[in-house]
DNA sequence: TTGAGGCATATTGCATGCAAACATCCTAGA
DNA sequence: TCTAGGATGTTTGCATGCAATATGCCTCAA
């Protein structure tokens, strides 16, 4: 048996990983095949599998385990080891609140905070994104979304508020992914990403907040759309990820 | 060697754990010394003198640093183990910054969904941390105090924002402690408070938004005062715990 | 006296072994 | 046929041993 990886190759086993950070590593390994989706939620995770898989032993494993615990990615039961959380479309939503709510707080700051560098870099990428966008390439198009929603939030120069946005985001990425797999939406998107950079540009720190939680809403509205749709579809059993 | 220990016995060894769930209790240990600044911060801690202090071998102790790290209260550098963080002045703001943030989010659905039950609730615990005011108990009524935050951010029934929440609260809720020492500051606010309830029972979502940040943002003001202050006489030493 | 080098000890990182809990399958009795 | 119970294999939880790394100490040369 092996976990899918989509991600990474299948070529077998990792050759040797750094000592000292076995865990770190192994714990960003396992956290990539969950947010793409190779496992699906709801499955329990052997930890033989997976050792013989990435080519560690259990103890790193296990020690990954209680940090994607903490980023309430698997749950751990007592002797019935780690299992990979599903999310309902009504805690997306609430993980997107809060989000909201995280760049509400960035987004005063940043207005005050962001270098020229800072919004320059920004302004780089979302050329990409528009690029990726022509190019239909829909899984880069989400990735550099995301990033500018977190450059952004960095802005603020606050570790704190970046640190948890990130894990966040992280959460909840593949469900995002799935809203996002609406063509439609992508024009849409991208002229709000082009309202949120004007305001960012002017140091509007009100409205760069107000563009941002319409961004957002108008995001969640499509997502939950397709969220519901696939759960309909699947009958009640666990979440899909992105296939 | 050992690490002192205020807030539980120091009767020595612990008696036997739960099968299952010793990380888990091992951090809770941990954390419990650390947020009370049992350990002061910048120490690294010894593996061999903890497993020995609690009863459990490295195993569980090593993965409760996991834990522990995903919070912020120790960091892991590799092949030197764990050092509880010490959290500068500059970063305290930040963090609170985020909670007023997170309390924003939680103001406007409090007050929509908050239920009776949860507002006598915490109608109870007011009244406990009054007493515990006019006792003059400075750890009893900070530890309600902490607790009416939580259970506010609770009535939005939003369980991301309530783990989050909780999380950075416990993360520099010791520094906090150094703020309320002041006994100045609690006349103020027990007066805030009740401001707070008053909006709540009211299910005035701005209002209490409003409430919650003035709340912070002079608690903050105090608590400020007092880093800096300890701060300069431990001469650009560690950051004291709760000394 | 100081500092570089090297040896001895302490400490951490990881693999592994063993025991406990769990899961599965089989059988006996109703 | 169905179920209780138990035998057997599987999986997890934890302790421990070994190797790698860091740390402290000592020596010796400049």
């Amino acid at each position: 048996m092996q976990y899918a990886s989509k991600t990474t190759d299948q070529s077998g086993l990792e050759a040797t990983w750094p000592r000292g950070r076995r865990s770190t590593f192994v714990a960003q390994r396992v956290r990539d095949m969950i947010v793409a989706g190779d496992i699906e939620a709801g499955t329990r995770i052997n930890e033989r599998v997976l050792t013989e898989q990435l080519g560690v032993s259990r103890t790193p494993l296990r020690e990954a385990f209680k940090i994607l615990e903490g980023e309430g990615l698997v749950r751990i039961d007592p002797n019935r080891g780690a299992t990979v959380v599903g999310i309902s479309p009504e805690e997306v939503e609430a993980a997107i609140e809060v989000l909201i709510g995280l760049e509400s707080v960035a987004a005063a700051r940043a207005c005050e905070r962001a270098t020229p560098q800072m919004i320059a870099e920004i302004e780089r990428l979302h050329a990409e994104m528009v690029d990726a966008y022509q190019r239909g390439e829909l899984m880069e198009y989400f990735h550099i979304n995301q990033t500018i929603h977190q450059r952004i939030v960095d802005c603020a120069h606050n570790a704190t508020l970046s640190r948890i946005y990130a894990a966040e985001s992280a959460r909840i990425r593949r469900y995002r992914y799935a809203g996002n797999r609406r063509s439609e939406r992508w024009a849409r998107a991208v002229f709000e990403h082009e309202q949120i950079l004007d305001a960012l540009r002017q140091r509007e720190g009100a409205l760069l907040r107000e563009v941002l939680r319409a961004h957002h809403l108008s995001g969640w509205g499509v997502t939950r759309n397709v969220l519901e749709g696939e759960l309909s579809k699947a009958e009640n059993q666990t979440l899909p990820g992105d296939r």
